[in-house]
DNA sequence: GTCTATATTTTGATAGAC
DNA sequence: GTCTATCAAAATATAGAC
């Protein structure tokens, strides 16, 4: 009698294999987009091996920490790589007015627009998230000071610039859980949107 | 010879067993609390009958479903409670501005001031979030339309009450994941304040 | 460095006594 | 309804050959 073996549960819309990584750096880039669309609690090694083509010995001999390894070299590589496609758009060349829009641009490109997540959401949602406190903190609070520097060049006063930059760093997030949770980006387009038009805005009078 | 068995690994700061439930609902609100916290994915059934204080079969005995069932039965519990204690206050007598100040105070307290999660945003980003799509949609839809709602009625025309409801609700989880990343209610507090501030703010009128 | 194979623990889930 | 005992599968992780 032949018994036909049970289909191992492989969820829909997931690549066995999406490319093989020949070096480390290829490596954490795959890991990256993989800890993105699961998490970190949702993504496991038979996942995270699948989506590097390396066998688990071979993520092992990268990162003998294992997954929580893993997750910070992706944290680190992901930061990097905002800095330098996203960020690097505050201290360019140009009238700050501009140099926004364009930050804007990038972090909407950077999203794929609103339907790639963020790792920083993902490991903040994580049960194991008190491993990645300090390096979470720092990113949140630079990514602030970045966005709040460009507005007070742009003329708005810094006690504003400094309220509309983590105002933007939450609506970030936010719009990215709406996104994903509901499978549709227009959440985060408009987020976009009101971003583009409201940032600039002028600074309305105390009442007195 | 006695033997000492190797004490179970158990999160610092997870109580052993919270209570007990002796009804179906009180079990509901226990897992609602270990969701929130832990994630779907980060939660566990052992972790899920600790905090409820049954045994797994008696989860699956309330839930034959099992993990899916109760997170879709936690879901509803908390949209329900939601609704009771928060957003009841929309359709309350009095003063539409009143009434706008006693939701966010009511907000800010479902929320315990930033130190607790929102079960829409760890059910968003789980790996399954797929099996929570069409509630998530719907309830996300329901939340914003109601604050629409409100301040439509405070005077705000409908097309910027719309965008500011939307807005309300992404920076409400984006504030969340904010202050669960970093362990610090503060961004949430911080985000609450200027909701209250900005949003009956005069609309600006369009450059024409 | 990568593989196959395996160890060990934990997972989600069930059986059956009470 | 709840428990103890148990299951098969999947989890993280390691051993050792090549």
């Amino acid at each position: 009698m032949s018994r036909i073996p049970p289909s191992p549960r492989r969820p829909a819309g997931r690549p066995r294999r999406a490319s093989a990584a020949a070096t480390r750096p290829q490596a954490v880039a795959l890991l990256a987009k993989t800890f993105r669309r699961d998490g970190y609690d949702g993504a496991s090694l038979a996942t995270l091996s699948q989506a590097t083509g390396l066998g688990k010995s071979s993520l092992y001999h990268y990162f003998p920490g294992g997954k929580v390894e893993m997750a910070h070299a992706v944290l680190d590589f992901s930061v990097d790589a905002a800095r330098r496609n996203v960020f690097s758009a505050v201290a360019a060349p140009g009238p700050p007015a501009e140099r926004l829009r364009e930050l804007l641009r990038r972090m909407e490109l950077f999203f794929e627009r609103g339907t790639s997540a963020c790792i920083l959401g993902r490991l903040s949602a994580s049960v194991d998230r008190d491993q990645f406190r300090e390096p979470l903190t720092r990113v949140f609070k630079a990514q602030t000071e970045a966005i709040a520097r460009l507005l007070v060049e742009a003329g708005v006063p810094r006690p504003t610039a400094r309220a509309r930059a983590e105002d933007t760093v939450i609506s970030l997030q936010g719009a990215l859980v709406l996104s994903s949770g509901t499978g549709d980006p227009a959440p985060f387009q408009r987020m976009m949107a009101r971003l583009r038009r409201d940032l600039l805005a002028p600074v309305k009078r105390t009442r007195r």
